[in-house]
DNA sequence: AGCATTGTTTCACA
DNA sequence: TTGTGAAACAATGC
């Protein structure tokens, strides 16, 4: 399920790993662990502690003392389990500590990730962090359809389908409108509703729990005038809105 | 059977 | 060259 609510989530869970000896390191899954050689995250982690848990949008990475970085990514489906009782076949990647305890990187789908030192350069900066005028600057530019420019990464990061719909109803703005034909209004709102998009969703638990998703759906209906949604695809997604009141 | 899926990356094309 | 959009990727569920 993981937008960046969910990122958040797994970053405070790995926040409990911290300062403890890593003393194993499951990283055979190759596709998951790519372009990384069976062995070669273990060999570089083993004997190390984590120092530090960091997020940027959907993007995690634990720190090690004066060692490498780890980097880890959640993908469609999945989700950090701390001192898993025993590893099964959907734990892709994992880590083992000194005290007997560890972590899994828990994920049926398999489009996860585990690498080493991975860089950051490109990724937009996180969605409830960007400035106003970051913002207006990444996200007005060009003349994408504007959901499709929220789910790039590089523009602003943390951003999934859920939210997207979710931030762009909150902000009365249909999805399909091209970037260039925003004003600097619109901008401002859309930012602003993205934020507390986020902000909610991390305070309940989930992207799954804003009022319009619940209505994402072939016979939803609009929490704010009870018109029928509409489902188009934009960006390659499922798209739901509302064509009454998003204009 | 066929299509969809809350993710990113890669490739083709204008 | 740059920006945009579709396909690929893996596995599962309806």
């Amino acid at each position: 399920m993981p937008e960046l609510p969910e990122a958040e989530r797994a970053r405070a869970t790995l926040e409990r790993v911290l300062g403890r000896q890593i003393v194993a390191v499951d990283d055979r899954d190759t596709y998951v662990c790519r372009p990384h050689q069976p062995g070669e995250i273990a060999a570089a982690l083993l004997g190390h502690r984590f120092a530090s848990a960091h997020r940027r949008g959907k993007f995690l990475w634990l720190e090690t003392d004066e060692g490498p970085t780890l980097a880890l990514h959640l993908g469609m489906t999945g989700h950090i389990v701390l001192d898993p009782s025993d590893l099964g076949r959907w734990d892709r990647f994992s880590v083992g500590f000194s005290d007997g305890g560890g972590f899994a990187l828990r994920d049926k789908r398999r489009l996860g990730r585990a690498r080493l030192n991975a860089s950051l350069e490109l990724v937009g900066p996180d969605a409830a962090d960007v400035g106003r005028e970051e913002f207006r600057r990444r996200i007005g530019a060009g003349n994408a359809p504007i959901k499709a420019r929220l789910l790039d990464q590089l523009a602003i990061s943390g951003v999934g389908n859920l939210l997207a719909d979710q931030a762009l109803w909150q902000a009365r703005l249909a999805p399909d409108r091209r970037t260039a034909g925003l004003s600097v209004e619109e901008l401002d709102r859309l930012r602003r509703e993205i934020r507390r998009a986020v902000r909610s969703a991390i305070a309940r638990g989930g992207a799954h729990t804003g009022a319009f998703i619940a209505e994402r759906r072939a016979d939803g209906i609009c929490p704010r005038d009870g018109h029928p949604v509409s489902r188009t695809r934009i960006g390659g997604r499922t798209t739901f809105w509302c064509p009454e009141c998003q204009v």
